[in-house]
DNA sequence: TGTACATCAGTGAACGCGCGTTCACTGATGTAC
DNA sequence: TGTACATCAGTGAACGCGCGTTCACTGATGTAC
């Protein structure tokens, strides 16, 4: 995140922005550095000069996307079912962010402020489930976490396919909580 | 499925498999309809005289897809848990097919053979919920339909996209297995 | 405070390349008689 | 059985276009004195 303020405007940004309004347009696989320029309204080599290729700047959006998915579970508060419907919530609501999150062969996830933020949001997860694993003393911490973390990511994911019934409704939160309850008793 | 045999061999069949192979290396995304004719060893023009644009190639490859997905979920034999882990290994035994399904915008949802596949597949997922559900009336078999399939789906795709801690084996299958139960009891 | 110079973010013309598309063609297969 | 013709899957040259990359440039900012 070592962003700045450069000599005609923040270059940097536009370029991050209009990707991820791209990504939300098409998925993160159909432009070119070429069109994030256009829409950025920068001259067509300067994405290059700032990220070097696409992967440059899909490494970008990840990490800011892992990390405003870290402040978004953490922000649930820590209570299992609360971390899960934040866990789809997020999902919906920066769905460019999300999609990207999980495609590692699209960036560079060795990058330290993509490391930095995944280790970030998967503490959270692993800690909302300790807490109500302990009520369950006969499955393990890491089964628990991994059904949870499984359950939720799966709902988000089908949800977002649209592979999941029209009659669901249209609110994916409220969907999802039953889901949830289903998984850790009431 | 309306292939056939034609005067310089099974050109639909090449660039089929042509395309499966490409997106098992690099995802459903990256190629054109040109490098699919050069790997499929024909004319360039061949590929767009068949399936007009990568979105007809696609269309064939889901709807193979969908149709090998419903095999496999059906010769699973119905039981909740077999099916679940028949769910997990077609997606990594054939991530191709997998990945191109549940990108519904890739393709043409709406074609025929599609659309058949994929009902196909999606009874067998619901009536083996409905076996289990029986057991516990006070859940619907709606709920329990979808946090199966979100469990079993969500689990997958993680795997798939190397979210999953390193610690967990290298058995896709025999991981999922803990992580189904803890959802179904025993 | 003012002048000179170095730095470097961002520009824009030019390049070679792979793409999808078009279109006249070729040649194997199937049918008519 | 043999000849003539229609069909159409597949070819390959040619096209215009958008792409990433290169490179000499411009001009704002920051530092030296």
């Amino acid at each position: 995140m070592s962003g700045g303020s450069y000599h005609h405007g923040n270059l940097r940004r536009a370029v991050i922005e209009a990707a991820v309004e791209a990504i939300s347009e098409s998925g993160p696989a159909t432009w070119s550095l070429r069109e994030l320029a256009r829409r950025a309204g920068v001259s067509h080599a300067a994405p290059a000069h700032h990220f070097g290729d696409r992967a440059g700047v899909l490494t970008a959006v990840a990490a800011e996307g892992y990390a405003l998915f870290a402040d978004a579970l953490e922000a649930a508060g820590g209570e299992l079912d609360e971390v899960g419907l934040a866990y789809v919530r997020f999902a919906v609501d920066h769905r460019p962010y999300f999609e990207v999150i999980f495609r590692p062969e699209l960036y560079r996830p060795d990058d330290p402020d993509v490391r930095a933020a995944r280790e970030r949001a998967s503490r959270v997860l692993t800690e909302g489930v300790r807490g109500v694993a302990a009520g369950r003393p006969e499955a393990g911490d890491r089964t628990a976490s991994i059904a949870a973390w499984s359950i939720v990511h799966g709902f988000a994911h089908l949800w977002l396919s649209g592979a999941l019934p029209a009659d669901l409704g249209d609110d994916p939160v409220a969907a999802a909580r039953p889901v949830i309850h289903r998984l850790f008793g009431r």
